[in-house]
DNA sequence: AATGAATGAGGGTTCATTCAT
DNA sequence: CATGAATGAACCCTCATTCAT
């Protein structure tokens, strides 16, 4: 019953994350995302004049789905929902949520980010719309620890840099299973966060 | 007098690398590439017959020019000339020095990188011929440490993909000028180095 | 009116006949065949992927278009209206009805024997799918002769082979006008009849 | 000490013969016959600038390699030889000796016969150089056996095309094996030549 | 004379886009 | 609204031909 109520140009938008995920944009073709849509080929271009649009519609897309989770419900529910457990906890939560969501919509994402890369515009709407709110969330997060003398006093965006890249490479490191071996998921978070924590933490 | 005696393959491998990087594989003309090597389209596929092939030479000399880089030089003269430095200024020199050869090298690394994802054949060849060295110097490295007992007892390559990611995100963070403002290059890699080495220290 | 309600894939066919048996299959342009049919270029590759392709939409082509000719109507035609006139009569009435197909489908034939030659696939199609049929309706009427004591003994594949290279060459003597020179068409094929009739017959 | 002193022309032009008798001429690059005559590439364009030429060639040299051998000896040899056999001895060696003719050199036949059809100065100078010469023979043997009231009253060209294409059913024949099965060679020939004397000849 | 690297026009093929149904 | 046949520009690639060595 989930499929059945789905608008054609959601059945689009979602065969063409499918497929861009793993060609690329410029290496899929409408056919392809007609196909796996289960639509006529010409049926998208009354959604999408351009193949071109097709990404603006998935970054809207990608705005709608994850803004919500990452501004919205995420750090209320972390943070108060956890105002009972130790910084060490609290961290940890934070980044393991950042995880799931990311590895939810892993391949809208991987598709932002791949493309952001060619297409100008995609990149200005990535670095005006979906960065910023992310990066504040986690600046402050940070910034509130500088001020209430957890934490050292390292420029917050460094830290934001860094725990980014660091559930980043652990996004990654699910993908490639040899780089950690012998240690799960959450381990793997844990003991990254532990590092983070240690090094930003003041005794 | 640069250019005069470089190879029309190298002219080829050059230029294709550059507008990889610009375009994306798929984004490519090989038209587009012989006007910015200065040659006849045909002309490339006297020496790659396929475009495809282009890859597997850009490959090739991705792992030419960087595998002397990475593993020779690097950590014999890192380690030796900075023996009588402290911890902390080792780890900085190790992470700047592959910042900088990154930075060196980043359109060759950015195209190798993105269409990995897209080539299983250049993905393998990237996961077995590239990455494990870089990984096992790296690797060894932190485990050095924590065998001297100077740093905890993390799994080293749960170390060294922090460690990545962080010097990863540098780079981008050279590519992005507004996230963090009003520091230099430096003093980013600097802080960086600070809370890793925190972090991971025994005390 | 004729045109009008041919089939795309059809036009496409008849013109790439018509230019082959021109300028043979690699003689032959896709653009060539695509102004000849009056359509564009592309279009040929939506009925035919390759270029190859063509030509086995050709053979199947030629064997729908011959195999009712030659092996049904034509024999019974001939034998059964002809059954009571002279063995001469007979076999002039044979090897004129044979000689007016291969005339009609001349173009046909011609891509087809030409192109056998260098595209082994269609070769073997033409071996085993269209001689094996004309060949043993040949065999089978000189057997009969010869069972019924009005023919020589002679290997009925032989004089299948001089019937065909006959009637082959009375095919292309209508090309040469200089060769046989004061005679019609139906005059050099009577004669050559003759010939071989005298020359099989027993008295 | 054959391949010794052969010239470079002559390397060429074998080279092309063999493989235009395989490929035909279009399917046929020069790079190609560059390699089976082992010389470079550019050396094939000293001798012939055009590829085209490559045909003229080939053409002057089986009209320098045939000619003699169908007009000189050929004829005065098996009639003055043979003046004491019967007449069916007579025909037999006579098409044996062209059939052994035409096999020899196969390849070169095939690709001035193939190429002459989609090359007009090739079929023009095979019409006015190549044929005249062969059918005025043979036709000059049947109008002689016919003068002499050995052979029926049949229009002497018919007679020499059908001898020409029973001979030639005889040379494809060898290149079929199921065509005709129990037969050798030398039966075969025999048989349609048995059939065509039988069918010329007065009693 | 011979070489073979370089050329570039042109070939087969793809694919985003249009449009009549 | 949806379809899918048709389009043609542009792509990758081939190959006859040129030319510096």
């Amino acid at each position: 019953m989930d499929k059945k109520i789905e608008s054609t140009e959601d059945k689009i938008i979602r065969a063409a994350i499918e497929i861009f995920s793993q060609k690329g944009y410029n290496g899929t073709t409408t056919k392809e995302i007609a196909v796996k849509a289960k639509i006529a080929e010409g049926t998208i271009f009354r959604y999408f004049p351009k193949k071109q649009d097709l990404l603006h519609g998935i970054l809207v897309k990608a705005i709608e789905i994850m803004a919500p989770k990452i501004i919205g419900k995420g750090v209320a529910e972390i943070f108060d929902d956890n105002s009972d457990k130790s910084d060490r906890e609290i961290l940890i939560a934070f980044m393991k949520n950042r995880l799931e969501i990311v590895q939810q919509n892993f391949t809208l994402i991987k598709v932002v980010l791949n493309e952001a890369q060619y297409h100008p515009d995609i990149q200005e709407l990535f670095f005006q719309k979906v960065l910023p709110p992310i990066k504040g969330i986690i600046d402050h997060f940070f910034m509130e620890g500088i001020k209430k003398g957890r934490f050292r006093q390292y420029h917050p965006s460094i830290l934001t840099a860094m725990m980014v890249g660091t559930v980043g490479m652990s996004v990654l490191l699910q993908h490639n299973r040899h780089f950690v071996e012998g240690l799960s998921k959450e381990e793997i978070m844990e003991q990254m966060a532990d590092v983070l924590l240690t090094g930003i933490s003041k005794n």
